[in-house]
Formats: C-alpha cells, structure tokens, sequence
DNA sequence: CCCCTAATCCCTT
DNA sequence: AAGGGATTAGGGG
C-alpha cells in the first residue's frame, strides 16, 4: 500500500447553511482498506452553527489502522497546528505531495464558530429521555418510516432526519441482533435436548437389544406395531389388550406401555 | 438516486 | 465493557 492510498481521502465537503438540509462529509472508507487515515470533526457538528467562514477539520484522535500502524496524531483545538507525527516508516505520508496539499486544504479552507465546541472537544450527541422515548413510541408503531414521517418526527423531536434515519437504522439493526442472539440461545437449547433425547434413545435401543437377546419371544412383535405414548413416552404395541404377552416386561428406562391404558372412554 | 443493511468506529456512561 | 450515535460500503428497487 503506497502513500497514494493514504492521501486519498476522497474529502467531500458540503456545508450545511441556515437549516439546509446536511450533505455528509464523505470519506473513502479507509478502514476497510488498511489505510493510515486521519479522521476529522464531523460535519453535522456544524449543524446549527454559524457556519461562517472557515471550518477547521483538524485530526481528531490518534487510532491504529487494521495493519496496526500507530498514528499518533495530535488533537489541536480548533484552528491551531494539526500537524502529527507517524510512527510508521512503511507509511511515509509526508512525502506524498498530494497528500500534504490534501491536508493543507483541509486545513486551511475551513473553521467553525462551534458552540459546540466548547471546551475544543466535541462532544457526542446524547439524546434525551424524551427524544428517546418518541422514538421508540415511533419504532413500536412502524419500524421503518417514510420520509413524511422522518422528517415530522425530526421535527418533533428537534432534530435533523438524518439523525433521525440514523436512530431507526441502529435501532432495527440492534433489535435484529437481539433476536439473533435469542433464537441462538434457543437453538443451542433445542441441541443441547435433542442431544440429551438421542441418548436417551442410544441407551433405549441397547436396552432393548439385551431384552431381545434375554427373551426370544419380544422378536414376535414387529416393530412397526410399537407406539410410544406422547404423555408419558411409554411403549406399548399398539394393541387394545393390557397385560399383553412379552410386554410385561418393563425395561428401566422406559417401562413399556400398552395404549390402550392412555385411551380416553370413547364419548359415544 | 434513495434507502436499507451490515460492519465498524468511537464517544459516553 | 456496554450502550448507542454516527459513518461507510455495498446492494436492491
């Protein structure tokens, strides 16, 4: 991966002025792409801000690639010096032209009168018990919502749809693992019971194999004729009379069962 | 093109 | 570490 990757940051930059709705800022995604990559202050935060003039996109944090490339970078408040240092020789990013006049731009061209920035770190949007509460009350009534919608709901909630869209994605997507993780339990508990059931059976049929061996006489039942009683999984041979023949013998396991003992009387 | 999901990041608690 | 807001890539209509 050369220092051509890592300048090409693919930076789209749509301001957000006076209630406009927002154009995202757009990345490559550089995570996939084991990329040493700077991540800058996130547009939205400009929402609602006087966007005037210049914004400053400074790095914001220090993070390791997939490679495990330490970058260390510097925050800076504001508009002061974003220049970092690297650790990684491999990742030589300053003597990419591109990359540097990138980062210049990025640098220069932008800055934010942020109330938000307040104490220079953003900080992240938390949304209120209220907010929240709409939104699951909106989530319980349709999980997803049309666009009509979204923006009513942003609007009664104060915020901008985008958010809004945001919350329904993670809230599908987390409820969707919720249940996955649910019916995982579930399956795991029907194995672990069809497991325990099979032993069951494995024992049941040495059982009956040894009875077989012990009394000639159980081979004149076909096995066909053998029923297993659902309520109490007693077998019997399917034959109305009780006391019947070779299945007076009970094994341990599985006492053997003549159906006819489970009958309800016939309502005629 | 818009909207969605999946994967992931990363801040806050 | 968990919870949750946000971003990104990629896919379907």
């Amino acid at each position: 991966m050369g220092t051509e990757d890592v300048c090409n940051t693919g930076l789209v930059l749509g301001l957000n002025i006076d209630g406009v709705e927002e154009k995202r800022l757009q990345t490559k995604n550089y995570r996939q792409q084991n990329l040493v990559c700077f991540e800058f202050d996130q547009l939205p935060q400009m929402e609602g801000l006087e966007t005037c003039l210049t914004l400053s996109l400074v790095p914001k944090k220090i993070n390791k690639n997939k490679a495990g490339d330490q970058v260390q970078v510097v925050h800076q408040s504001s508009s002061q010096s974003t220049v970092s240092s690297f650790s990684n020789p491999n990742h030589d990013i300053t003597s990419s032209n591109r990359e540097r006049d990138d980062f210049e731009v990025e640098r220069l061209s932008l800055r934010v009168s942020d109330e938000e920035d307040e104490g220079s770190a953003k900080k992240k949007l938390r949304l209120t018990k209220e907010q929240s509460a709409l939104l699951e009350d909106n989530f319980k009534e349709h999980r997803t919502l049309n666009p009509k919608q979204k923006k009513a709901l942003a609007a009664q909630l104060n915020l901008r749809t985008r958010q809004v869209e945001v919350w329904f994605q993670n809230r599908r997507a987390r409820t969707k693992l919720k249940q996955t993780e649910v019916e995982c339990e579930y399956l795991k508990r029907c194995c672990q019971a069809l497991k325990e059931e099979n032993r069951r059976l494995q024992k049941e049929v040495h059982e009956l194999k040894a009875l077989k061996l012990a009394s000639p006489l159980y081979m004149h039942v076909p096995a066909a004729t053998l029923t297993m009683c659902p309520s109490c999984e007693r077998i019997g041979s399917g034959s109305k009379s009780p006391a019947n023949g070779p299945f007076a013998v009970v094994p341990r396991s599985h006492h053997l069962y003549d159906s006819s003992i489970h009958q309800q009387s016939p309502a005629r």
